[in-house]
This record gives C-alpha cells, structure tokens and sequence, in this order.
DNA sequence: AAAAAAC
C-alpha cells in the first residue's frame, strides 16, 4: 500500500490530507502522482469516485505559491454542481497551506463574484460559461496559471462545448502543466486533447483496479407506454434507500417526478431549467435523505459525488454509451454495491448493444416485477421497520398498549396489521405522462444489410426502417 | 437529437 507520505509533499499538505482522513492513496492517485509532482502533462481515465479531485488537487496545491498575489491553478468542469463540488475538496486539501480557492459558475450573483475574484484567489474552480464572462469583463486574471484541469474531460470536449474550452486555453500562458481527466476516453475526445498538451503520460485505471465495485447490471424490454408502471413495480420490489432515475428530456423528468410524487413517493427533478438554488436544495435533500428517488437529466450524470445510492434506473436509455457510463457510476461507489437497471423499448435493443461494446460487459436481462414482488417487497420494508424499531428505540411506553392488543386479538393478527399499516400498497392513481418516442432504431450489424437494401427500395422513408430494429 | 453552459 502507497501512503501520501511516500511522495514528497509539503509538510502542510499532509496535515490537511490527515484531517480529511485520506492516508492511503488510491491507484489513480498513486500512479499520477509521480508525473504530475514532476510537472507533466496527464491524460488519466477513471471514473469518479477513484480519488480523481486529490489526483489533480494535491500537485495543485503543491504548486501555488502564497506569495504570489494571482491565481495560479485553474479546473473547468462541465456543471455547476461539480465545481461547487470539486471547490470544496480543493479547500480542505489547501486548508493547512492557506490556499483560496473559488468557485465561479453561473446562476450565481457575478458581482459577488468580482469581488472575490479581487482577492486573488490561488485557485479558480469553474464552468466554461461564467469563466468566459469574467474573461470578457477582464475581471480574472489568469496570466499567472500554472496549471490547468480539465475535470469530466469527454463532455468538455463535446461538440458546443469545445469552441469555450479552447477560448479558454488561448488566454493560458503556454508555459503551464496540463492535466485531464475523464471516466470515458472515445478517440475523438483523445485526439483533441492532444492538441492541448505536451507530451502527456497516459494513465488509466483498468475497470477491476477501480475502487468502484461491481455495480449490477440489468436492462428490462419494456413498451414505452407500459413504462411508469414498470418503474413503481421495481421501486416497490427493490425498494431502495436512494435512488436516481434518469429520464431524456427535462419535461419527461419534470413530468416523471410529479407522477411518482402522486403515486406516493417522496421524489424530485433536478435539470438545467430549474433555479441554481433550487438544483442546490434538491441536491441536498437528496443527500440528506430526505427524497428517496432523484429524478434527473444527464445534469446529474456526471462526476457529482453522492454517497448511498443504491439503485439508478435509465427510464430511457441514453443515446450515448458515455452517458450510460457516467449515470451507472452514480450508485456502488465507497465500497458499496449498486445495481443498475436499464428499460429499453423494442426498438431500441441496437442502443443496448452499443453500451455494451463501449463497457465490455453484458446487462443481465430481467423481467419487470410482478405485482406480488412488488408487495412481497414494501413487506420486506415493513419489516425491517419493525426490526429497526426493537432494536433503536425504548419502546417501554407502548408494552402496556401492547399486551391489551394481544390479551384482545390474535397474536398474528396484531403483527399482520401492524405490517399493513406499515406497508405502502401498490398504488395505481392515473397519473399523465406525455408519450416520448423512443429513439431512433439503430441498425445493428446482424441486419444492417437488408436495412440498406430497405432504404434504398423505399427511398429513406422512415417508417420502413422501424421494421429493421434490432431484435433479441 | 438532448443536455449542459452566460447574461
């Protein structure tokens, strides 16, 4: 085992990293950490939750120097909730070394903002956006930047967000340390981002050195129509501590999170029309627990670090490979097991083989659960409340109330009622859902030569090529 | 074609 210690960092440094807990270090962290201290561009693949942020974090610190009056390390990450997140860590790495570290992202009041930015903070956490803005109005100065991050690097590569990282990189002195890191590491993305760097080390994290566990992995052929009612019979059946669900569009999750509100779960939507104070307060209810079921775009797919999820549902399933990578990756983190269940519509099976290639392993297939499952498992519930109770509570105010119950009635009875008032019955409240269509079928390499024989005989018309989806 | 990101 690499401990912190092993590495030659300042005496400050490993005081913060003490108080934080951290003294091992993960294999991202220890195979980076040589390159990086040295100064060296990184390339580094590994999911979120491997220890990513004090990879990039501690040579960050490491780097600045508190005499210098301007910031000196810069990450860009792709949404607002990340850099909040990202800041933080930076700050407690920092701690002992009195580094500022700042958060800049838009939906934030930007003349609080400027003025923070007056202070010359060591490190600049941002989103692309925002950061431009303050480019633009010159109230930043990077001309001081010694090293740069790009955090989630795959989606700010992406076509759209590429023109703004660029933007960004121009106005960095060339002399700097560039480092990237990404969970998935598509060709094009690597290919950019050899434009940007000298000379990088590559590393990556092989999936069974991740500290990320096995996370189970399902996909449930369900018709688009019937999907709401598979989801409440998983929910019911799986009954989970924490779970995201992941719809395509922001009207479906707002249209998905009001439903299962209506069907008697405590659940909410976060996307990128909502309020940055309302995606704040809906992230920590979330982590609080006081939702059960997270209902979200691919806002909240990536790099957010939230602990004890234990299911993640794809009520469509993502158009991109990458995206399903990123949105499993929110459950079975910090030695805990996650399971991942993906409802594909008949017409989408070419998607599911497409996220297969790009992760390797194959989704067990799973039917939904019955209606008696689903009861079996909100009894399951009860019970546990019940378990929880004996054991948590003094319960010596209730024996008196108790032992009238079972002088009055039936001992199995008195239990068997407890159990249904504790159990929530499956619930069948009609509930809109506006009709998404599912994706466009994909051909698959089985069929994709009649398919082209079908187009050309029909001149592209679209629906011949329903008639081509993949089965299985 | 959707989502994210600036006002």
């Amino acid at each position: 085992m690499v401990k912190f210690q092993d590495f030659q960092l300042s005496p400050s440094i490993l005081k913060s990293l003490k108080r934080i807990g951290f003294e091992e270090t993960t294999p991202i962290q220890e195979q980076s950490l040589p390159f990086s201290l040295a100064g060296r561009d990184i390339i580094g693949q590994a999911q979120t939750g491997t220890g990513k942020t004090a990879a990039f974090g501690i040579p960050m610190v490491e780097r600045t120097d508190a005499r210098v009056k301007a910031p000196q390390g810069l990450v860009i990450a792709p949404t607002r909730e990340l850099a909040i997140q990202v800041s933080e860590e930076l700050h407690k790495i920092g701690y002992d070394k009195k580094v500022q570290v700042l958060a800049v992202y838009g939906g934030q009041d930007i003349q609080r903002q400027i003025r923070a930015l007056k202070k010359q903070p060591a490190i600049i956490v941002g989103t692309p956006g925002r950061l431009l803005d303050h480019m633009n109005r010159k109230t930043v100065d990077l001309s001081r930047i010694r090293i740069v991050v790009l955090d989630e690097a795959d989606e700010m590569l992406n076509m759209g967000f590429i023109e703004d990282i660029e933007a960004i990189l121009e106005k960095l002195p060339a002399e700097r340390q560039t480092l990237l890191f990404s969970a998935t590491m598509p060709e094009r993305i690597r290919q950019t981002a050899l434009r940007f760097m000298k000379n990088p080390e590559f590393i990556k994290i092989r999936s069974k050195e991740m500290t990320v566990p096995q996370i189970d992995q399902y996909f449930v052929k369900v018709e688009e129509k019937d999907k709401f009612d598979a989801l409440t019979r998983f929910l019911d059946y799986h009954s989970p501590d924490l779970a995201i669900v992941f719809g395509r569009t922001k009207r479906r999750v707002d249209e998905l999170s009001e439903a299962l509100s209506i069907r008697g779960y405590t659940a909410e939507g976060i996307h990128g029309d909502l309020s940055q104070a309302k995606r704040l307060s809906v992230l920590r209810k979330f982590k609080e627990g006081n939702i059960d079921v997270l209902v979200a775009t691919d806002v909240a797919a990536r790099g957010l670090d939230i602990s004890g999820v234990t299911h993640v549902y794809n009520f469509d399933i993502p158009q991109d490979p990458e995206s399903y990578v990123h949105r499993i990756g929110r459950t079975g983190r910090a030695g805990n097991s996650g399971m991942a269940v993906t409802f594909v519509a008949p017409r989408e099976m070419g998607y599911l083989r497409e996220v297969e290639k790009t992760t390797g392993r194959r989704m067990r297939r799973i039917d939904v659960p019955s209606l008696k499952e689903a009861i079996e498992g909100q009894q399951r519930l009860a019970m546990e409340k019940i378990h929880a109770a004996i054991s948590e509570n003094d319960l010596s105010l209730y024996r008196e109330a108790a032992e009238e119950l079972l002088s009055e009635s039936d001992p199995v009875a008195v239990v068997s009622a407890a159990l249904k008032l504790l159990t929530k019955e499956p619930d069948r409240t009609p509930v809109k859902l506006s009709f998404e269509r599912p994706l466009p079928a994909k051909r698959t390499a089985k069929n994709r030569k009649t398919s082209v024989k079908q187009k050309e005989a029909v001149n592209g018309q679209k629906y011949f090529r329903r008639k081509t989806a993949g089965k299985r």
